[in-house]
DNA sequence: CGCTCCTACCATGCGAAGCATAGTAGCTAG
DNA sequence: CTAGCTACTATGCTTCGCATGGTAGGAGCG
């Protein structure tokens, strides 16, 4: 019932799903671990995590099978558990990638007939 | 447990929230109603749904203030519940649009940097 | 006049996922 | 040795899409 997170609610239930092809582009970039992606993704507008959403996510990817780990050490800190992709995981990105364009084209599409039927609308009155 | 489905699962998933602001947007078009609704989304490429998706969240979006409805007379059978916007409807119409272009601006700058390090990867190799 | 079929909406319950909250543990610095 | 940063873990809540299985009005047909 707080305000400042009511007011985003609707915004991490639109991100649903698509923290998961986002996780996946990190990853295809570069090896790299949870803490850092957490971050990574924090400088994205609209993308912002915390913690308690790209471990449990990352288990999950690597649990089916699209990512794989491996430790390393830290310069500062206990050692850290580097992501990369599987061949799975790989081809999952693509799907999903794909997916994600068919959505967004849908969905400008939709939103493009508002306009046209805003103007109309006015035009009506 | 069926193939089809289990295929097609992070799809749903991916659509999550993003159904509000289409329903929205449909709605905005024209005064129309739930059964309609269901066909009109059937016909967008990554968009279906069912019944058993759209009343619930109509009745979500009716509670939550940010829908209207009447009922008429249908030709063909009992009478229909027709929705349109209310004036915090518009609002968050509009507030989902933002955050959905910005998110859809996000998500494409991720993916191409995915595409660059594609290709220096298979440059380094 | 009942039977079937289409239309239109409703109720229940489950599973997945984001995330708040709180905790564990490695490592360095002073 | 303890304070503080880093990195990961565990639990439980809430929301939402959706499968399943209804209810009920109207039209056409024998």
């Amino acid at each position: 019932m707080e305000d400042s997170t009511m007011d985003i609610a609707w915004l991490s239930q639109m991100r649903k799903g698509i923290l998961e092809l986002c996780v996946l582009a990190v990853v295809t970039r570069e090896e790299t671990y949870g803490y850092a992606i957490v971050e990574t993704l924090g400088k994205i507008p609209g993308m912002e995590v915390t913690e308690s959403t790209i471990y449990p996510l990352l288990a999950r990817l690597c649990s089916e099978g699209l990512l794989k780990h491996r430790m390393a050490k830290s310069p500062n800190g206990p050692a850290r558990r580097y992501y990369s992709l599987s061949t799975s995981g790989n081809q999952r990105l693509n799907d999903l990638s794909s997916a994600w364009g068919t959505i967004v084209d849908s969905v400008s599409s939709l939103l493009s007939q508002k306009e046209l039927s805003q103007k109309e609308a006015s035009i009506a009155l």
